[in-house]
RNA sequence: GUCCCCUUCGUCUAGUGGCCUAGGACACCGCCCUUUCACGGCGGGAACAGGGGUUCGAACCCCCUAGGGGACGCCA
C-alpha cells in the first residue's frame, strides 16, 4: 500500500501550532506505513495568503524537525493558485461539471443570498441554500449574463431528505444530513477555486490515499464525497483529528492563546520539546512515556491511539517538558550553542544594538536596557502602571483596543504598527506620549526604554500581543460587560 | 436555531467486558535534600457527566438526558 497524505494549512498570516499538529500526525501516519507525506499549502484566498506567509509555514515546520516528500507537484507549496497558467485547471473541472449538469452558474448577489438565508432561518429551516433556491429563470439568467454580471459556479446537491454516510478512520460511520449541505461555490467570481474544489481536484491528481485533517472539516465531507462521485474518482480515506483547545475549551485561537510557532520560537522553547508536546495532544506512547523524540513516536505510532476528546493546550505542561529536555537532553556545550543560535548571535545583536547603544555607558548596561527583548512574560504588577495619565477603565480600554488592532495586522512593520497605535491614540484626547506610556510598560516592563515601536518590531507580533495580553491580565482583566462597551468604541475607530 | 462530533482527576492521558479499591504525568499541598531558589526524592488530596438497559460481571457495549465543542461564507 502506498499511503500519501497531505496537509492544507490555511496561512492566517503566521504558522499555527495547529498546522504543525496536523502535519505531525500526517507524517507519522504516512511514514509508519512506509508511505509518503506530501505537503501542500492550499489557500485560494489571495487577500491573505502571500508567498512570504507560505514560506514562513514551511520554515516553521522545518524548524520543528518535520519534513515531507516531494509528491506529484500538482498544487505545489509555493502559491500555486497565483500562477495564472494553473488557474484554468480548476475552471476546466468546474465547467466540466456544469456541462454534465452537476454544477451551475449562479448570478445571485450577496444581498440576494442574505435575503434567501434569512427567509430560511425565519421558516426554521437550515440555512443551506439549495440549487432550487438559487437558480434563476432562463430569461433572468440570460439577462444577467448579457449584462456581464459576475457569477460563481456552484455544485448541485440533493434537495430531498436523507443522509450522507462518511467513513472516518477513527470515528467509524458518520451520518450527515443532506439538508445541511448547501450548493457550495466551487469557482469564485474571481475565477479562483474554493478549498472544496481545489482540495478534491488536487488530492485526485496527487493520488492522495489518506486525508488527515481537523475535526472542523467533518461537516463539509459530504460535499467532497459528492464531488468525488461527480468526477468518478476514488475518494481517499478520511480521518478527522480532534481540535486543539484554549483553556476555555474553544478552538485554539490567537485571541486567547499564543498560537504561532514563531512565538514559541521567540520564547525559547526547544523544537524537540514543542513537537514532543504536540505528540502528547490526543496521543500517548504505549508505555505512557512523557518525553520522546519524533523517531520514538514514529516507531510506536498507531493512529488508533488517538483519543478524540479535544485536548487543551496547556502551556504549564509544555514548560515542564521543555525544562526536562533542557536538563536531560542537552549537554552544557549544546546548550551554549542553542542559546547562541536562539538570540545571542551576531545578526540578532546587530538588530538590537542600534537602539541600546545611544543609552549605554558601560557594557553592563545592555542587559538592563534590552533584556526585555529576550524575556518571555514580564514580571509586571498593577503598581507598574501607577502614576500614568492613562488609568483605570480607560487604560484597559486602550490596551484592549491596541491588542485587537494588532491582532488584525498582517504586515508587521514599524510604520504599520505606528499607524495602528496612532489610530487608537487619536480616538482618545490624550497626547501620543501619554497614551504610549502604559504600552512601554507592557512591552518593556518600564517607562524608560527605547522606542516602543522598534521594540515591538524586534519582539514580533506574537510576543508583542502576549505582552499586552499579560498587562491586561495583571491590571485585573476586562470583564464581559466592559468588553461589549470596548468593542463598540473599537468599531468606531477608523 | 439546525446538523454533526466529543465526554476518565483542574489539565494531558492509561484503560478496547473480569488484571480497576481506576494507573501515570502536569499543576497544587506536605515532608526530605539543600546557605537561598530551583532540580531531585518521597507522600497527599483529586476523575469514570447523570439516568436507564445488556451481561454472572461494565469506565469499556446499547439507549436517553445533560454539558462542551465544531459546522452552517465568493475563509480555509
Amino acid at each position: 500500500m502506498t499511503v500519501r497524505t497531505r496537509i492544507a494549512p490555511s496561512p492566517t498570516g503566521d504558522p499555527h501550532v495547529g498546522t504543525a499538529y496536523i502535519a505531525l500526525f500526517n507524517l507519522c501516519f504516512a511514514r509508519a506505513q512506509g508511505g509518503q507525506f506530501v505537503l501542500r499549502i492550499e489557500d485560494t484566498d489571495t487577500a491573505r495568503s502571500t508567498p512570504e506567509s507560505e514560506q514562513a509555514i514551511l520554515d516553521a515546520l522545518r524548524w520543528l524537525g518535520l519534513d515531507w516528500d516531494e509528491g506529484p507537484d500538482v498544487g505545489g507549496p509555493f502559491g500555486p493558485y497565483r500562477q495564472s497558467e494553473r488557474m484554468h485547471l480548476y475552471a476546466d473541472y468546474a465547467e466540466q461539471l456544469v456541462k454534465e449538469g452537476k454544477a451551475f452558474r449562479c448570478y445571485r448577489s450577496p444581498e440576494e443570498l442574505e435575503a434567501l438565508r434569512e427567509a430560511r432561518r425565519e421558516a426554521g429551516l437550515a440555512t443551506a441554500l439549495k440549487p432550487a433556491d438559487l437558480i434563476l429563470s432562463e430569461e433572468e439568467q440570460a439577462q444577467r449574463a448579457d449584462a456581464g454580471e459576475p457569477y460563481v459556479i456552484r455544485m448541485m446537491v440533493p434537495d430531498e431528505p436523507g443522509v450522507c454516510v462518511i467513513d472516518d478512520l477513527l470515528r467509524g460511520s458518520i451520518e450527515l444530513d443532506w439538508s445541511m449541505v448547501d450548493a457550495q461555490i466551487l469557482l469564485k467570481s474571481d475565477g479562483m477555486p474554493t478549498y472544496h474544489l481545489a482540495n478534491v481536484v488536487d488530492d485526485h491528481l496527487m493520488e492522495i490515499t489518506h486525508v488527515i485533517r481537523g475535526e472542523e472539516w467533518i461537516s463539509s465531507a459530504p460535499k467532497h464525497k459528492l464531488l468525488y462521485e461527480y468526477f468518478g474518482w476514488d475518494m481517499p480515506v478520511l480521518c478527522h483529528m480532534p481540535l486543539l483547545r484554549n483553556p476555555d475549551k474553544s478552538k485554539l485561537s490567537k485571541r486567547k492563546n499564543p498560537t504561532s510557532i514563531l512565538y514559541y520560537q521567540a520564547m525559547g522553547y526547544l523544537p524537540e520539546a514543542l513537537l514532543n508536546y504536540l505528540g502528547r495532544m490526543g496521543w500517548s506512547m504505549p508505555d505512557e512515556r512523557e518525553k520522546f523524540r519524533f523517531d520514538d513516536m514514529l516507531a510506536a505510532f498507531d493512529i488508533q491511539r488517538v483519543s478524540l476528546g479535544g485536548p487543551v493546550f496547556d502551556v504549564e505542561k509544555l514548560n515542564w517538558l521543555n525544562g526536562l529536555w533542557i536538563r536531560e537532553e542537552l549537554t552544557d556545550s549544546e546548550l551554549v550553542q542553542r542559546l547562541q543560535d536562539w538570540a545571542f548571535n551576531r545578526s540578532r545583536l546587530l538588530a538590537v544594538l542600534p537602539h541600546a547603544k545611544q543609552r549605554m555607558e558601560t557594557f553592563s548596561d545592555l542587559v538592563p536596557l534590552a533584556g526585555f527583548l529576550v524575556s518571555g512574560t514580564l514580571p509586571l504588577t498593577a503598581d507598574d502602571f501607577e502614576g500614568l495619565k492613562l488609568e483605570g477603565e480607560d487604560l484597559l480600554q486602550a490596551l484592549q483596543c491596541v491588542l485587537w488592532r494588532l491582532e488584525e495586522q498582517r504586515h508587521w512593520t514599524r510604520d504599520n504598527i505606528f499607524a495602528d497605535v496612532k489610530a487608537i491614540a487619536d480616538s482618545t484626547d490624550l497626547k501620543m506620549k501619554d497614551f504610549l506610556a502604559p504600552l512601554f510598560v507592557a512591552i518593556s516592563g518600564s517607562t524608560a526604554s527605547f522606542s516602543v515601536f522598534d521594540a515591538m518590531v524586534l519582539l514580533g507580533p506574537d510576543m508583542t500581543r502576549a505582552r499586552i495580553r499579560h498587562a491586561i491580565e495583571v491590571l485585573g482583566g476586562v470583564s464581559k460587560k466592559a468588553i461589549k462597551r470596548i468593542e463598540k468604541a473599537y468599531r468606531e475607530i477608523p
